[in-house]
DNA sequence: CCCTATATCTGATCGTCGATTAGATCAAGC
DNA sequence: GCTTGATCTAATCGACGATCAGATATAGGG
């Protein structure tokens, strides 16, 4: 047994995912090649292609996972937190760290080929998911506003958390010498994104 | 003389740039090759390799060409405008129309091989002219503020109009039934991030 | 225990691409 | 007209995504 190679992997589909998502972080989706992949994980280069139809369905896969990871996190926030306007805050807030934790993962599941010249439709769902948690917490502090209004507001703030989220991790943020630490900045930014959302 | 097909082209640095935004603005950046584009303004494959040293330095230089156009708008808006917060929103409205006009060549300035995994420097630049545009107005409509203060407001503001056209540009705008056009989404935004970025 | 059905992987192959290089071709100045 | 320097051709390399026939392993029924 020793001698012999065993000739299957166990589990090829999952060490893919996990020897892709390695990369991902290291090195971000645009080098990735599934054929270094699969010699990576000791197997021929056409084994992938039994698992994932092409290249950009592995991404996918990778995407979705890391829509998962986050969207478990935010969930774990909703159960922690009671009043809204506090949930919103945390809610951008995790999105922020998220984001500067899997910079690369980030970026896969936002501005890739995934993303961009179409939006994948799976990917649209997950966007989806995120988008009516936050709204659903704006309609909860602000009430009686119609619901063009509170889309509106919805879309002020996430454009605001995420905006700032694609800055950062492309190193845009200049501040003037003598700034504050970047978490600070980064809560000061979610106060001001729920002040465009929250007042008049 | 029409007989034999001439061996040069005129300028081929410039046909290739405007082939390249041509198909850029049709397909994107991501599919674009630079052995078609060679064969397609009618040159040997090897024959753009003597006016940029790869293909990256090729994108880039469209991508610059980008920035230019969209400081030239910039620069007419503050021409033709008097108040401050005038400029501002005019700014931010430039830029999502722009976005909106040229989506595809906007990813390549902003969402491209070029800014992630390493954001390219000489685009930096043009991004730190763009800020320091948007800083000015506001530190004129909201003067007796700390520099500190006024970068995080440019960041808020920016951060907005800047995430608002990315989800714009990948079709994540949902509205509810019976939305309002797309064109005052686009202005109640930017009034919402002058909001953010200029009160309190 | 064997034998068959099915899933999985190998190994070779195709076409495309970015990039390099030696040598051909052109335009300009002496 | 000859030389110099820039520009292009044509051939080539290595890497990649993707496909496919055939080999190999695994599981279930006799």
């Amino acid at each position: 047994m020793p001698a012999k190679k065993p000739y299957h992997k166990e589990n090829l589909r999952r060490d893919l995912l996990e020897a892709g998502r390695a990369y991902i972080e290291a090195n971000g989706h645009l080098g990735l090649s599934i054929r270094t992949l699969a010699q990576q994980v000791g197997v021929s280069p056409g084994a992938p292609y039994h698992h994932f139809p092409d290249r950009r369905s592995f991404l996918l896969a990778l995407a979705i996972d890391g829509f998962k990871e986050m969207l478990a996190v935010s969930q774990s926030i909703a159960d922690s937190t009671t009043k809204p306007a506090e949930r919103l805050r945390e809610l951008g807030l995790a999105f922020i760290r998220f984001a500067e934790t899997y910079p690369h993962l980030i970026d896969l599941m936002y501005e890739s080929e995934l993303t961009s010249p179409t939006l994948d439709e799976e990917l649209l769902e997950f966007q989806r998911v995120g988008h009516d948690a936050l709204r659903r917490q704006i309609a909860a502090v602000v009430p009686d506003l119609s619901d063009q209004e509170i889309d509106l507001r919805t879309l002020a703030y996430w454009s605001a958390i995420y905006g700032f989220a694609s800055m950062r991790r492309k190193g845009i943020i200049h501040t003037s010498p003598g700034a504050v630490a970047t978490v600070d900045i980064a809560e000061a930014i979610v106060d001001r994104a729920a002040l465009s959302a929250l007042t008049s």
